[in-house]
RNA sequence: GCGGCGGUGGUGGAACGGUAGACACGGGGCCCUCAAAAGGCCUUGUCCGCAAGGACGUGUGGGUUCAAAUCCCACCCGCCGCACCA
């Protein structure tokens, strides 16, 4: 290492810190100590984890409770970003306090290592994906290592190993057993840059969420995974977990739940019946068109051998090879709806009327049934088609205009009274209409009430090589047939030619391709689309639990002992994806009777983005801080509390090199401290708040005092920190005290001096493990992390004497020294007769005297 | 458009309805030094004032309260998510 990249290089001797010399000497203990490790001891008495109090008011030390505490799975390219650190640093932070309170913590690792970046790097180099993956592993390894962070090695995994994705394979087989993996045609879409179709989830604003082209649709037959049975248990149960509020607001929007009814309108001319989904049944008697998706399969049947036929087929072609960014522009208003007319009627099951039937490309084929009832007097969007199209509209609710309305007032979405509907409904509140309407549709068999959500199933296939291969064979005679269990995995084979040519490079690999069909021996052929990487990272943190179990994807009693996660930590970015997926997977594997629990997550924490310039870090903006630089130029424990005190964690936070350099000069100066201190004392000394500390040494006065009440005041604020996680105060605190310790160390004995910093060194664990067990060390002898949590004792949290503030009129014009145990009526005259508040009172009445004991006195004066 | 989050010194940020600006960065001054770096100490919201002291101050405007950055209403600005979802 050159001296100029390392300050602490530039000036040896005794006292300098050299975190890189601390940093290799705890790593290496820990690692041959195996200190994080943890074993399952089975399930506790109670048979599952079950919910359990708040951590701190949990009594202390009666039983050693099982935590789990995980951080995503990391994506391993290349190397670890800022991102990874703060991810890492903000759960080891509660991995080490949660240990210290006590509890077994779970807190392992492992490698998201199947997907895009490995097998288009391999399209450019050649570089077998594997070994470009298992590179970047090192790599990660590596540096999580240097960064010091307390993880169970002994159960990492990598999504890409045969033994992980073997039991992959089997949740896909148990979910196909029951039903939850199909495979269907459908209009898919398509990412003509990855060359692969993407599910709903991965298509941003029309755009491939991972590559930016302009996603386009194709009808494929595609496996799919049915999370559209679980859409209400993944909306009611988001009530139950310990979730950030945007973050189940997200899941709600995406799950989109809409109350309506299912109306059948009917064509009886080619006597077809056309079921539309509709949250305004009350509107049914506006209705004046009928308008369906150009992908309804009805369509061409509906057109053929009318003078409309043509019109129709090219308006339906085009519709289909537009991209879906073009397709919304009508909604933003930046063209004018389109469509033509089917040359056909349906008949509205309420009145009879015949309305006229369009296909139009602003009914989406994907949700509800295709179809719609058009009614643009109430309705932004049929209105806007009504007037391109001069169609009639119908007002059939009364009310105030509202914004952006035309003359009439219309469209109108407000509530109010039914008008010219039917005698029966006219003149009532279209809320309570609605239910009327819906009673009467369901008891003459034209309609009924029910549920629609946004959610679609989970397209799973990929014709990409770097994924899980589906275990499925085709067999002439059988069909679609699963590969038994006793044959998996089925193992990713070799291949020469990773380019994508818009199906799955494993089909060049026949060889792996041919096969035989379990079921009749007869010749069969391999399913070649391998799986969404993010079923891979649906279930991993179940396999954590029995990361070498070769028998099973777990054993039952290890998911009973660690899951469901308690503390979860990762980026927003995962909000619906990875984080709903997951929660369906256990909801279906649970149904299966595979798993105990509902919910995986019980807490989430969403860590916030670490910024430069103002903008996201990215390799072509140039404006990417590299972790392992910081390491090196200032050590693990530097860039972990920087990382976690430049804002709230949950927030997004500018970099700032200037920051660390502070950050780092703290470190020194609480290393230079102790080091100076521990060679004055004559022997170990015991860290305050410990269960002893107070034993055999007198009590502090004066100086001592103040410095162990700070320490004390220390404890207090960092352990309350850590449960609201809020590290930037809790690293704040310890700067407090630091700052309190130098302030007095002239004047203190050196005991107590040694004793607060012991303190110090002990709640600086969490943030900076290896300084602080290194300090913690010199001074006491002890091992920190063996220590328990330290416990302010309320002796020094208490005054005898506190700053009173005395205000006039809500405003401070002093400030005096007030007793602990001063009653309301000393308070008071303590306020009245403060010099500087005389001045304000003289001369005026005093109507009223608020007292706030142990903060203030307000005078309110006339 | 709908939903969510936020707006506090030069900067990042602190503040159970009760001393606004903890802690840190940056700035200024001093000490140490032959000098510098490093380190240490002091200082630092704005305005008026020599000072003592005073006034103002948490996006804007109202309100509730003895007391509001904090609670309520309206508005402005910024960020994020969803968006032709019938």
């Amino acid at each position: 290492m050159s001296e100029q990249s390392n300050p602490q290089g530039e000036r040896a001797g005794a006292s300098a810190y050299d975190a890189h010399a601390i940093e290799r000497r705890w790593q290496a203990l820990w690692e041959r100590e195996r200190t994080w490790e943890v074993a399952n001891e089975g399930p506790p008495a109670s048979g599952a984890k079950g919910a359990r109090a708040p951590l701190h008011e949990r009594p202390r030390g009666e039983e050693r409770a099982a935590v789990y505490v995980l951080e995503m799975l990391p994506y391993p390219s290349g190397e670890p970003h800022i991102g990874h650190l703060k991810c890492y640093a903000v759960g080891d932070a509660i991995a080490h306090y949660r240990r210290r309170l006590g509890e077994r913590v779970l807190h392992p690792m492992g490698y998201d290592a199947f997907g895009l970046p490995a097998e288009n790097h391999a399209i450019r180099t050649g570089v077998h994906p594997r070994i470009s993956t298992r590179a970047s592993i090192a790599s990660f390894q590596r540096q999580f290592r240097s960064w010091g962070i307390s993880i169970d090695w002994s159960r990492e995994l990598a999504t890409c190993e045969p033994d992980y994705y073997r039991w992959t394979q089997w949740i896909f087989l148990e979910l196909y057993r029951a039903g939850l993996a199909y495979r269907k045609q459908a209009a898919v879409k398509w990412c003509p840059n990855d060359q692969t179709v993407l599910a709903n989830e991965q298509v941003v604003d029309g755009r491939c969420e991972r590559c930016g082209a302009v996603v386009v649709a194709r009808q494929l037959e595609q496996w799919f995974l049915r999370i559209t049975d679980y859409a209400e248990r993944l909306l009611e149960d988001l009530d139950g977990i310990a979730w950030p509020e945007h973050v189940k607001t997200m899941q709600r929007n995406w799950i989109g739940r809409s109350e309506g009814a299912e109306v059948v309108f009917s064509c009886e001319e080619l006597g077809i019946d056309f079921p539309v989904f509709t949250t305004r049944p009350d509107t049914l008697f506006g209705a004046t068109f009928f308008v369906l998706a150009p992908e309804h399969p009805e369509v061409g049947r509906l057109a053929a051998g009318t003078a409309q036929e043509q019109a129709v087929t090219e308006y339906v072609s085009r519709a289909l090879t537009e991209s879906n960014e073009e397709r919304g522009e009508s909604a933003e208003g930046k063209r004018e709806k389109t469509g033509v007319f089917l040359g056909r009627t349906v008949t509205n099951p309420v009145n009879g009327q015949q309305l006229p039937m369009y296909v139009a490309d602003y009914v989406l084929m994907e949700y509800g049934t295709g179809a719609v009832m058009a009614v643009p007097a109430h309705d932004a969007r049929d209105y806007a088609f009504a007037k391109a199209f001069e169609l009639p509209i119908k007002r059939v609710i009364e009310g105030a205009p509202e914004e952006g309305g035309d003359e009439q007032g219309l469209p109108y979405t407000g509530d109010g009274p039914l008008i010219d509907s039917h005698p029966d409904f006219d003149g009532r509140p279209n809320r309570e209409a609605l239910q009327l309407i819906v009673d009467w549709l369901q008891r003459e068999g034209k309609g009924h009430a029910t549920v629609s959500y946004r959610l679609r199933d989970w397209l799973i296939s990929r014709q990409r090589y770097w994924g899980c291969p589906i275990p499925i064979v085709y067999c002439e005679g059988c069909g679609p047939v699963p590969v038994p269990e006793r044959d998996l995995p089925v193992v990713l084979p070799d291949i020469d030619d990773y380019a994508p040519k818009g199906r799955s490079p494993l089909a060049a690999a026949e060889d792996w391709v041919r096969t035989r069909c379990p079921s009749c021996k007869g010749e069969a052929r391999r399913e070649t689309d391998t799986m969404d990487t993010f079923v891979d990272s649906s279930w991993y943190f179940l396999r954590y639990c029995d990361a070498r179990n070769e028998q099973a994807a777990w054993d039952p009693a290890a998911l009973r002992e660690w899951m469901p996660v308690d503390q979860y930590i990762g980026g927003v970015e995962h909000a619906i994806l990875h984080l709903m997926y997951a929660r369906f997977f256990c909801k279906a594997l649970a149904d299966l009777g595979h798993l105990h629990f509902q919910e995986p997550f019980s807490a989430l924490f969403t860590q916030g983005m670490v910024t430069k310039d103002g903008a996201k870090m990215s390799k072509s903006r140039g404006n990417v801080v590299s972790p392992a630089q910081i390491v090196e130029r200032y050590g693990a424990d530097t860039a972990r509390c920087y990382v976690l005190f430049m804002g709230p964690a949950e927030q997004d936070a500018e970099w700032s090199d200037e920051g660390v350099e502070g950050v780092h000069r703290f470190l020194a100066r609480i290393h230079r401290l102790a080091t100076e201190t521990a060679a004055q004392l004559q022997g170990p000394v015991r860290a305050q708040g410990g269960e002893s500390s107070l034993d055999g040494a007198p009590a502090p006065e004066g100086v001592d005092l103040e410095l162990a009440r700070k320490a004390h005041w220390a404890i207090e604020k960092v352990s309350g920190d850590l449960r609201r996680f809020t590290f930037n105060t809790a690293i704040a605190a310890i700067m407090e005290l630091i700052n309190e310790c130098s302030r007095h160390r002239e004047r203190c004995s050196a005991q107590v001096l040694g004793s607060t910093l012991a303190t110090a060194a002990s709640l600086l664990f969490p943030f900076a493990p290896h300084l602080s067990a290194e300090l913690y060390e010199r001074l006491t002898g002890a091992r920190v992390w063996e220590e328990p949590w330290p416990q302010a004792e309320q002796a020094f949290l208490q005054r005898d004497v506190y700053e009173l503030v005395c205000q006039v009129n809500g405003k401070v014009r002093d400030r005096v020294l007030a007793g602990a145990d001063a009653d309301i009526e000393e308070l008071k005259a303590l306020c009245r007769s403060a010099p500087r508040v005389q001045p304000h009172i003289d001369g005026r009445e005093i109507v009223r005297e608020i007292v706030v004991p142990g903060r203030l006195v307000n005078l309110v004066v006339r």
